[in-house]
DNA sequence: CTCCGGCGAG
DNA sequence: CTCGCGGGAG
């Protein structure tokens, strides 16, 4: 009994230990910090936005389609009304693209159902579409200044390289408790983006540490993939609204047999609907 | 080849 | 638990 707490008894940090650290992540923040304009905006929508777009995407690519997202949608309400149409063809080259089915369910529900205000609790957050623990964190910290504790890649990777240096399978519940130590509670938004930026710096490493978690996983090759035919098909909807099927899979140039189902997964996911035997995207 | 400020389904 | 999901820069 007793052993079996010691074996999951999270790891305590000494208090210099959490200073020192600290230290470190702020002083590199204070000489390279990223700007970016989410990072600027204390409005929960463009928060929102910003971290939905931010999940397993680069800032740099985000940093090219937000400001077209946000002028063209400029807040909760016009994400409710516009078609899928449109707010699939801004996401175009974002990937992903159920993101963008989510965020307009997310914003749906917001004003139908919370009179068009983000809720700040991340318990609440994440009973939305798309809002996982880390995206509902980031929410916490970056739009309403709690003290949330969260993980997302960059995170995982400094605590992996400061707190964990040769051990291998690193789980984040592991972490989680670290987390938890060493965040400044008294300006957690400003932490965490400078406990991002020094984990985004140390991916240009030579070996990412994040190897080394427990959660690594190698992606298979996009090439090939239904991913890539998936693209095609909405790619080639966005030019040509509404296409008979027989000819949406000539312009893709893949077999029938194999396009099909891929087009079946996509109305069941909301991206398209059939009218006889027309096909588009879903409004 | 690598991975990206994850999430949801099975 | 594992796997699919975009698309492109490095």
């Amino acid at each position: 009994m007793e052993d079996l707490a010691r074996i999951d008894s999270p790891r305590e940090l000494k208090p210099t230990e959490v200073e020192e650290f600290r230290q470190i992540i702020y002083q590199h923040y204070a000489e390279h910090r990223r700007e970016m304009p989410w990072r600027v905006s204390r409005d929960p929508y463009h928060i929102l936005v910003s971290e939905i777009m931010l999940q397993q995407t680069q800032v740099g690519r985000v940093l090219a389609k937000y400001e077209l997202f946000i002028s063209t949608f400029p807040d909760f309400d016009s994400v409710c009304k516009a078609p899928l149409q449109e707010i699939l063809g801004v996401w175009q080259g974002l990937g992903y693209n159920r993101r963008a089915i989510a965020l307009q369910k997310i914003c749906r529900l917001l004003v139908t159902e919370y009179g068009g205000v983000l809720p700040s609790s991340a318990e609440t957050l994440q009973m939305f579409p798309g809002i996982g623990p880390a995206t509902a964190g980031a929410i916490c910290a970056f739009a309403f200044n709690q003290p949330t504790v969260f993980i997302e890649t960059n995170i995982r990777r400094v605590f992996i390289h400061f707190f964990f240096p040769n051990k291998k399978r690193v789980k984040d519940k592991e972490i989680l408790p670290l987390v938890q130590q060493t965040l400044d509670t008294g300006s957690p938004r400003r932490w965490y983006h400078a406990l991002m930026d020094y984990g985004a710096m140390l991916k240009n490493e030579e070996h990412n540490p994040n190897r080394r978690s427990a959660h690594y996983n190698r992606q298979a090759p996009f090439q090939g993939s239904n991913r890539e035919i998936r693209g095609l098909i909405l790619k080639t909807l966005l030019e040509k609204p509404e296409l008979p099927e027989v000819e949406l899979i000539r312009a893709v140039d893949k077999s029938p047999k194999r396009v099909r189902p891929i087009i079946a997964q996509l109305t069941k996911e909301g991206f398209l609907v059939r009218k006889g035997d027309l096909i588009r995207i879903s409004t």
